[in-house]
Order: structure tokens, then C-alpha cells, then sequence
DNA sequence: TTATAAACGGAACAACGTTCCGTTTGTGAT
DNA sequence: ATCACAAACGGAACGTTGTTCCGTTTATAA
């Protein structure tokens, strides 16, 4: 847990900066509260939100903000990862308490859950931008280790076709998700349902329509 | 097909303005240019290319364009609007010249491939700007009847279930549809697979896995 | 040919992301 | 406690955007 796959390490971990000094304890203070801020930010006012915004509401400059994020996809990117561990870790936690069938099914709708409120990020996500090009990659080497574990004990139970790559599952119900107007949960629930219907079809044990 | 049923017209229809003079055919010409203008550089620098460009490209200065199309985002719906048009048309087409089955699977594909044009804009969409809130109505008003009769035709033949409601399987495509990478293709057309499976589950006439 | 409403072009404005640099401050050594 | 200084700070300033404004040009009807 205490590895990341494919991240650089780009927060001061405390202790020194290659040189023989050590990180100021305002500055460390100082990312806190711009992640802190960010993330509120990012909520009400969407991932386009000013970056005068961010700094104010987190009581820095910009300057401040911009020494220790570059870019501002690079708060972005910083706010979004956290997220991405908090839901990937839950799915080992829903197979210690469900049965195989139900743990997968629960988690793809919390997955649901996490990626609907990532509306606005998977927009700048999509928009070409070369800087959140990491992301997926972090993304995939969070979730699809979580969601493969879950496939192949429901495949193993009989439960799911086998044949279905961890990884298109993943990105088939991100991109549900993706959905606008008042109606959208609804929408992404019922297309979601069609899916795992799909994932029933043809499997050892597939119930019948009517016993969902 | 001369009638657009949420369509509010906007484009000067070569008669006259209201009061007693014909639109100039400067003017006439100059919005030509920059739609098809602001078509080429959708595709070549995406939908957020700056309008500067698309009025350099066009031979017309700023001010000319947003007399026309006062916001930005205008003129991205007016250029969107006729490849929605296009593709919409096609179902008809595909009636006439295959099985029921089949051709609803090809209009799929060829809606697919639509889609995935479009991706720069499906992320505009998703962005929270309230002036593409017509658009999904446009959307919706010209492929909904388009995959309607499609469904219903194979439906009656038995080749799918007949619950399905065009317009979550519309939306389900296209979100689908909203990938990155280089194997983006490839994995919408796996997904599309999938949902299609999906679809036969529980038809009358459904056929086995096996002879897909 | 002429009068004029319409359309034109591009300078000017505001808001944004980002850079720069003079000023402040935490830290380790004395 | 004091000091020296690298590090971090803040916000003015820059370039690029969308959008507005307005003096100038021009197509059209008389």
C-alpha cells in the first residue's frame, strides 16, 4: 500500500530535498491547504474553477500555489489521485463481507458512484491536453488489479463469463457515467444493469432474466 | 426534412430580415466561410481552437463572426448540427437495403464512428456550459425516431428484446463512444459487442453466443 | 448615381493561466 | 539569542483567450 505502479513521487515526504535541507515546515503547510482547497474548489465550481480562486480560498498567492503545481493540471491531477486510492481499497473490503456475485456487483456501482463525480475532470480528461496523460495509466494501475480480483471470483463461482478483460469493463462504466440533464443516475443505472447482463450472458451458471 | 422540431432558426434564410431588406450577400457568403472554416479547424485543433484562427481561416475579422454567432459556443452548435443531420438520415437508408437485424447493427456502427468525431465536444458538453443545453434536445430529436424504427424492426423479428428504449441505448453508444488512447477503437467496438449481447439476451429468437 | 442601413475589420477590454522578482521567513549554526 | 541565507512567499505583470465597441466600408433600393 505504501507502493504506487506508475506515480512519481512528487510531494516532499518530510524529509530532505536531495540537498542537506530540510522541507519548511509553511510550505508543507502551505500544499496541504491549496489540496485542501482545491478539492472544495473542484466540487462547487467545477475543475475549471480559477486558479485565483484556489489560492485565495486556500490563503496563499499564486506564486505560492504555482512553486510547488506547475501547471494547474497538475493540481488537478494531485486531487484526483487520492480519490482513485480511496475507492480502488474498497473493493477488497466489499469481498471480505459479500459473496462473489454480490461483491462485484456492489462495487461496480460504487465505482459508478466515484466516477459521477468526476464529471468535469473526465471532460478536461478528454480534451487532449498531454498533461493528464499519467492519469489513466495511475487509474488503471489502481483499479484494474481491484475489479480483476472481483471478476475472477465471480467467473470462478460461475456467476460471469470469464472472458471479459478487467481493464474495458472499467472504462466501458467510466464512460457510462459520462451523462448530463436530472435523469443521469437513473440512466447509468439502467445501462449498467444492461452490462452486467451482458457480463451474464453465456456464463456457466447464467440465471435467467427473470431471477435478477 | 425542411423542418427541425426544437430547432429555433437562426440562420438568414436569403429573404429578408423583418423589415423590408434582403440580406446582404456579403454577409450571406461570409457565414458560409466561417462554418466551413470552423468545421476544418474543429478537426485539425479541436473545438477549443482560439477564434482568432477560424476568423483568419475564414478571411473575415472577429467582429464579423460574432455578429453572426455572438458566442463561441454558437457556432460550435451550428456546426454540429448538420453532421447530426447527416448521420440521422443514414437509418433510413440502412432499412431499405438490410435485414432487420443487420441493419440495425451497421446504423450502430456508423453512429459509433459518428460519435467518436466528436469527441473534443463531448467534452465541451459535459463541461457545465449552459449554451449546449439545447443540444442534447437536438440530438435527441433526430436520432431517437432514426434508431426507433431500427429497434422496433428487429425487434418484431425477433433478432432483439423489446424493451429497450432507443434513447438510453443512443446515449449509452456515445458515452461508450468517448475514449482515449490509440486502441480506442478497438475497445468501443469490444464494448459495443457487449451491449449488443445484451440487447439478444432475452429475445424471442435470440441466437446462442456461438453464431454471432 | 446616391443615400443609407447593414455589414465589415480590428483595436480595446476583461479574465484567465503562467512567469518574474523583490520581500519575507523558517532553519541550522553560532 | 542571534545570525545568515536558502527557501518560500505574494502579487504585479505578461501573453493569450473570448467578447465588445465603433469608425469605416459596401451592397442594395431608389
Amino acid at each position: 500500500m505504501s507502493e504506487n505502479p506508475t506515480e512519481q513521487q512528487d510531494e516532499p515526504t518530510g524529509r530532505d530535498t536531495g540537498s542537506g535541507r530540510r522541507v519548511r515546515a509553511d510550505a508543507r503547510r502551505n500544499e496541504d491547504a491549496v489540496l485542501e482547497a482545491a478539492k472544495e474548489v473542484f466540487v462547487t465550481s467545477g475543475v475549471d474553477a480559477p486558479v485565483r480562486e484556489i489560492a485565495a480560498r486556500a490563503g496563499v498567492g499564486v506564486g505560492t500555489l504555482y512553486r510547488r503545481f506547475p501547471k494547474r493540471s497538475d493540481l488537478v491531477v494531485a486531487v484526483f489521485r487520492r480519490e482513485v486510492d480511496a475507492c480502488a481499497a474498497e473493493a477488497a473490503s466489499l469481498a471480505l463481507i459479500h459473496p462473489p456475485g454480490e461483491a462485484l456487483s456492489r462495487w461496480l456501482q460504487r465505482y459508478c458512484a466515484f466516477i459521477a463525480t468526476k464529471k468535469g475532470l473526465a471532460a478536461s480528461l478528454h480534451s487532449g491536453d498531454p498533461a493528464f496523460d499519467t492519469l489513466p495509466d495511475y487509474f488503471r494501475a489502481r483499479f484494474e488489479p481491484a475489479l480483476a480480483l472481483l471478476l475472477e471470483t465471480a467467473a470462478a463461482a460461475g456467476k460471469v463469463r470469464g472472458d471479459i478483460a478487467p481493464y474495458d469493463l472499467l472504462r466501458a462504466i467510466a464512460n457510462l457515467s459520462v451523462t448530463t440533464g436530472e435523469e443521469g443516475a437513473a440512466h447509468t443505472g439502467r445501462m449498467l444493469d444492461l452490462v452486467i447482463d451482458g457480463l451474464r450472458f453465456g456464463a456457466p451458471d447464467a440465471a435467467t432474466k427473470a431471477d435478477r
